[in-house]
DNA sequence: TTTGTTGCAAAGGGTTTGCAGGAGA
DNA sequence: TCTCCTGCAAACCCTTTGCAACAAA
């Protein structure tokens, strides 16, 4: 058994994708950097602590940086927006914890040929796909 | 999670369901029942024009019928609820036009395998999945 | 008649916008 | 200095709640 790929994304430059470095976008970054599960804006704007900035500021920030890429929101059934750093910037999928909300990244998809099975039972040409799966994590595992 | 539920595709007996028969409720699942894409709040509550009532009678109904299993609740990207009449009740996936927005329920999965890799290399524990596929659907590639 | 439902209005709560002041570069 | 960015407050909008009137059974 192999640990999920831990891929060390580093900061991504401000300053490259012509954009400001100011110390509330520097703030959010390591926020999302350091979270390992989906965090809903009160929740980067909570943990900012010393350099709390107002609300809006991280909305839009926030939109920025999925702009960029480097971001990823995702909406559950809760209604509310949450967002994750971008690991890999290749097609994945998402492992989340149904315990303890904890988030992984999956790289392999291998679900192509189910695809293939539905493009001809349905007629649909097939663009993209979302699979998100729910399990329990190897720590609530132990903690069981 | 789920109650027991009726047979696909027929009007649902709300009297079974220890629910009283109300006009607003039988225009509620007419109007999903002829939908053939997910509708928001609005949407069906527009669409029930002559026997048209408050929207928290259409929140409140849908909410139950979720319960019941007759009715999927969605949510996607813009952060409005989407509903849906269950055709199948088994275990089934989503495929959208990307066009038109029309949904159809895939029966076919396939993807246990993916899913035991996935298991194998993260040392979750996988519980259940969701799988939303994107396309073009037939009409509107005819269309192009 | 009994009690579940509806309708209205108002509240709730997350997200967005406008605009003046502030701070990167 | 020149813009971009931030912060505050208010606006927005979808969704939920309270409560009295209504209607299914």
């Amino acid at each position: 058994m192999t640990k999920p790929r831990q891929a060390p994304s580093q900061t991504p430059s401000l300053r490259a994708a012509g954009m400001r470095q100011t110390p509330q976008r520097e703030a959010i970054l390591r926020v999302l950097q350091s979270a390992d599960r989906p965090l809903t804006v009160d929740e980067i704007w909570s943990a900012m602590d010393q350099q709390r900035s107002g609300v809006p500021t991280v909305y839009r920030n926030l939109e920025r940086f999925v702009q960029e890429g480097w971001v990823e929101s995702l909406f559950g059934q809760d209604q509310v927006m949450r967002f994750v750093r971008c690991h890999s910037t290749h097609h994945h999928h998402h492992l989340s914890c149904e315990q303890c909300g904890r988030m992984v990244e999956v790289d392999i998809c291998g679900i192509e040929p189910s695809l293939a099975g539905m493009e001809q039972s349905s007629g649909f040409r097939i663009t993209r796909h979302e699979l998100h799966v729910f399990g329990i994590c190897p720590d609530c595992q132990a903690a069981e």
